[in-house]
DNA sequence: CCGTCGAGGTGGTCGGACCACTATGGCCGG
DNA sequence: CCGGCCATAGTGGTCCGACCACCTCGACGG
């Protein structure tokens, strides 16, 4: 018999691992195009069912990408694509675990700013600084999130490790912090807010990382701490 | 017209966001049992096959769980079962982005190792150290890789964040170190790796936070600096 | 030479059929 | 009466074939 099928697990995971195999082993670079749904199913053996199973899982996860009427892609593998599930991750966690969300973010965001108060490029802090007197030139909660999110998202690729930025980008993902700082900035916490980003934007032009790292620590961690106390009431 | 359906995205993707909300506002709790995918496909109005692919995705990112001939189930939404997918990336990634996940790791490692020092009990001490006699009493690379991954894990955990140990998991996953150390170990690294991982457990007993932070960062940097020079090379 | 439009190929969706597995409850033997 | 066995109904798993929506690219006409 040549059995090419052994049997192992589900077939879209059977599927699955193949395909991934074939990636690992560079018989699919990024960016180049896969046979068809139907050749593949065709080559492994399975019914396109399955095989489209398959195909959406590694979608889901990143690795892939479907273009209707064009075909499927290797995506470029970049942190970007592989890391869009933490945001997931934020948004469906709770009570305690955001806490421990936030605990995660501290310790990345505080090295991160650390890393980029060394290494920040006049350009790169000329975009830092569009956003953060944006942020304080309105109060429009909306527009003070976005220009929120891309100040430290900035700051984060000055660090000059994408793949953290990539982490940090899903740990304060749009709904995350629209859920946590609703109630965070009734408290009239604008004012603080702002503070923290000024004390975080001098450590990054005076090039300190230290002084960075303490003040992204205590930044994340204010609304930290409210949380915990929000959550220990 | 009752037009339930407004038309934005593809119909699993829709079908996605309806669970995803429905779990988000606590209307399915973990470990509830969600009805049948015929029943769902009926409720949503789209077709089983839309509505498989749309329970496989969010089976995939942790979210649901299916049991063949049971049900359909919400996991417990733990940071284990949302932050498997981040094994994936880590074994995916290659080359320089290799290097990034170190550099995180090596962040959060050496916090995780520093909170452990202070918060560390007896009984989990006792679980490392077995870990520690293991890894040393054996010259099978794959039994010292194990024991060296569980050696890590129980540090993680013994940090108080359950969240944190689980992006650890994934950042050591099984098939990552595998593929780093087997270089790494060839050059004779058994003996520092051992020093090390004394130096971190000499730390945990003393309950001393800066000195495990510091045997830790090294711990994860030695690897680091050996896979920045191989791709340098 | 360039823009248009058509055909072919692609992924997307659908419905139905059957298989594999699990769980439940009744039946049979003790 | 009790306990284990087993038939059965219901579940997810897989497959098939058809059709739809969309993109691509080349032939055609201006």
């Amino acid at each position: 018999m040549d059995e090419t099928a052994p049997q192992k697990g589900t077939v879209p995971q059977r599927a699955i691992e193949q395909i991934k195999a074939m990636i690992g082993e560079g018989r699919l670079e990024p960016g180049q195009r896969l046979p068809t749904e139907r050749d593949l199913a065709v080559q492994l053996g399975i019914s396109r069912s399955s095989m489209r199973e398959a195909i959406r899982a590694l979608t889901v996860l990143g690795v892939l990408e479907a273009r209707h009427g064009s075909g499927i892609y290797v995506t470029q593998l970049e942190a970007g694509d592989l890391l869009e599930t933490f945001g997931v991750v934020a948004d469906l966690s709770r009570g305690p675990r955001l806490v421990e969300l936030l605990e995660v973010r501290r310790i990345l965001e505080s090295t991160a700013t650390a890393l980029a108060a060394a290494r920040i490029t006049p350009d790169q802090l000329a975009e830092v600084e569009k956003h953060l007197t944006a942020m304080n030139a309105t109060d429009d909660p909306e527009v003070i999130l976005a220009h929120d999110l891309a100040f430290h998202r900035e700051i984060a690729v000055a660090a000059g490790n994408d793949t953290m930025a990539a982490i940090l980008e899903g740990l304060s993902s749009r709904t995350f912090r629209a859920r946590v700082w609703r109630g965070y900035q009734e408290e009239g916490a604008f004012e603080r807010t702002r503070r923290e980003h000024a004390a975080i934007h001098r450590a990054l032009v005076a090039h300190d990382p230290e002084a960075a790292r303490a003040a992204a620590a205590a930044h994340v961690g204010e609304v930290e701490e409210w949380l915990r106390a929000q959550l220990g009431a």
